[in-house]
DNA sequence: GATGTCGCCCCTAATGACTC
DNA sequence: GAGTCATTAGGGGCGACATC
């Protein structure tokens, strides 16, 4: 590629687009209208002959290629931030600062173990201090993200009405699978519907009352489904599915560690689950903290590699 | 240095695709 | 059918380049 024929500023453009998702709001980001991102888009997809971002209906979904490329255009543009704002460029192998982070359990099994693995490799002396979030589904207040945490991952439903000072950026798409044990008597390798809906399940409910949204989809069909076991976080699922007959729905990445260590037997779920996004997100003032945007960019490279 | 031409990028407005 | 969002079309502004 000859680099004097390519905009720089295209880079900007994808960066956004890769945060948001989203053609307006990505826009919207980097000071632009609609349809000049629309156009930065498809000039970025005639540079790199791919498609990078594909419409569906949760939004625009990033191609292998725009996952692959994103992590050195990153890169590239933090080391440009850094060099305009002619601040000493942050060295992990020196800092010894810790990050609070607010993770559920599934965040801490899917994202934080290989996080940690490469932290170790690149920062020996940087520490992570994890706390569970108060809801699992509402993002932190601002104040509390600018006074106290310095990242929140996790499953929020509804972004689109944050705070302006809290930037967010999606890590990736979860899709629900069902986990049996290997052993199972009546699940060999394939899950029918009304077998779903008739065997026992081990059900993760948050909240104390109400209807779980699997209950709801089964519903809708005609079927219900009895939970024999309800816990209020994953980590206890994979434990009460591989010491009896019952089975469970959890996110896919969870379920990938817990089959190799557990000999379960992993399943599509028979039924139609939407994917649910696993988002992070900070402060504003933290935008400006190099180390900050070194560990979001950590995260980053996190999420797309550990994918089973 | 001044002027004209060309190409690029952004804008607004219109259109199309998709979902509910 | 209405609403949302991406794409396309047409026009204007601006910078690069060639010519005088």
């Amino acid at each position: 590629m000859n680099l004097q024929s390519f905009d720089l500023n295209l880079l900007l453009a994808f960066e956004s687009l890769m945060i948001e998702r989203n053609v307006t709001r990505a826009a919207k980001r980097i000071g632009l209208s609609q349809p000049a991102l629309s156009n930065a888009l498809s000039r970025l997809r005639r540079t790199f002959d791919d498609p990078l971002l594909v419409r569906t209906p949760e939004g625009m979904s990033p191609t292998a290629a725009a996952h692959s490329l994103i992590v050195p255009v990153r890169a590239a543009l933090a080391q440009l931030r850094a060099a305009l704002e002619e601040k000493p460029a942050f060295d992990p192998t020196a800092s010894k600062r810790t990050f609070h982070l607010s993770a559920s359990d599934h965040v801490e099994i899917a994202l934080i173990a290989p996080l940690v693995t490469r932290l170790l490799e690149k920062a020996t002396r940087v520490g992570l201090r994890l706390t569970r979030p108060r809801s699992l589904f509402q993002p932190p207040a601002a104040q509390v993200l600018a006074d106290s945490i310095d990242l929140a991952i996790g499953f929020f439903p509804d972004v689109t009405g944050l705070d302006a000072s809290i930037h967010s950026e999606v890590l990736w798409e979860e899709q629900s699978v069902v986990l049996a044990r290997k052993a199972h008597p009546r699940i060999k390798g394939k899950l029918t519907l009304r077998q779903f809906a008739s065997e026992h399940h081990a059900a993760v409910f948050y909240k104390t009352e109400g209807q779980g949204f699997i209950d709801a989809l089964l519903e809708q069909k005609g079927l219900a489904r009895r939970a024999a076991v309800i816990v209020p976080h994953f980590a206890t699922v994979p434990f009460v599915v591989a010491a009896s007959d019952l089975i469970a729905t959890v996110p896919d990445r969870s379920a990938d560690v817990f089959a190799r260590q557990l000999r379960l037997q992993v399943l599509p779920v028979p039924i139609s689950i939407p994917p649910f996004r696993m988002t992070m997100l900070w402060h504003e003032r933290m935008e400006a903290d190099l180390a900050h945007a070194w560990l979001r960019g950590l995260i980053v490279e996190t999420a797309l590699g550990s994918k089973a």
